[in-house]
DNA sequence: AATAGTCACAACCGCCGAGGT
DNA sequence: TACCTCGGCGGTTGTGACTAT
């Protein structure tokens, strides 16, 4: 049995949004919020499928966003956290407010690529260009699983683990990019993750804890193993720069998905 | 001025995981 | 346990703008 469309293709509109779209759009979810995408089309009087609605808010009519003119600094960062976290552009976009993943992509595609590529680096393997070795991305690694969670699988929890029972994943990190301190904590599972109890509220569940400190350092204290959020992959902000941000950003864009994903421990 | 080639980016496609029944 | 829906993600494509010839 196949997967039913997402939506009646023979009577929706694809290709370009119209401006009387993207205003139906808007000022739908400013009514009303984001809901349903399946359903937001048809109530929103839009001839669209519910996830390119999804694509055009997020990407595009979102309040808050930048468009185009990437820094220097952005250039450099997205650079790093790709030699990280490899084609996880959601993770990326989340380290730069005001950019989306689909941006980063794109930027990253055409002109990140030739600048590495100009600079002797293979882009995908962060490395001497024509050199295997040095391999930071694992290609045949599979969807969804960023090196952290590789790293923890290969060095069990039991060696290697912080005081605090996270494992820090950084000299591999250190040595890539000895100026950006990259410590990567993941907490062992819990036991209570396996028996959980119903009645004691939310169950205690294995934490990845992405804690990725941008210029901050391991040892600071992370709370992400006491939370109850359920399949958490959590990561942190260079604090000391965005501190400020975040609290502007908190009155402007309050409530906004990128917050919801990115962890100030 | 016309054409071909290249670039940039918006949008789409298909897959996956989470959650509900 | 199996199936379904939905949201989200990464890869790819389509197309308009720009540049070179």
């Amino acid at each position: 049995m196949g997967r039913s469309p997402c939506c009646e293709k023979a009577h929706t509109n694809r290709g370009a949004w119209t401006k009387e779209e993207d205003e139906r759009l808007i000022a739908y979810i400013k009514g009303y919020g984001e809901g349903c995408w399946r359903s937001l089309p048809k109530a929103a009087g839009l001839l669209r499928c519910g996830k390119s609605c999804r694509l055009r808010w997020i990407n595009y009519l979102r309040p808050g966003l930048k468009r185009g003119n990437f820094t220097e600094e952005e250039d450099e960062l997205i650079i790093k956290l790709h030699g990280l976290l490899g084609n996880k552009w959601s993770l990326i976009a989340s380290q730069l407010p005001g950019r989306t993943d689909n941006e980063i992509k794109n930027y990253w595609n055409t002109h990140i690529k030739r600048k590495l590529i100009g600079r002797g680096v293979d882009p995908r393997a962060h490395g001497p260009a024509n050199d295997g070795a040095g391999l930071a991305i694992n290609p045949s690694r599979p969807r969804g699983v960023p090196v952290a969670v590789d790293e923890a699988t290969v060095n069990p929890p039991s060696t290697g683990l912080a005081e605090d029972g996270h494992s820090s994943v950084t000299s591999m990190d250190d040595e890539r990019c000895p100026d950006l301190n990259l410590d990567l904590s993941i907490s062992p599972p819990c036991s209570e993750a396996t028996e959980p109890t119903p009645m004691s509220g939310p169950p205690c569940v294995p934490v990845i804890c992405l804690c990725s400190n941008l210029g901050l350092q391991a040892s600071e204290a992370c709370s992400c193993q006491a939370t109850p959020i359920r399949h958490v992959l959590r990561y942190h902000r260079s604090l000391e720069e965005e501190e400020e941000e975040e609290e502007e950003e908190e009155e402007e864009e309050e409530g906004q998905h990128i917050d919801s994903f990115v962890h100030g421990c």
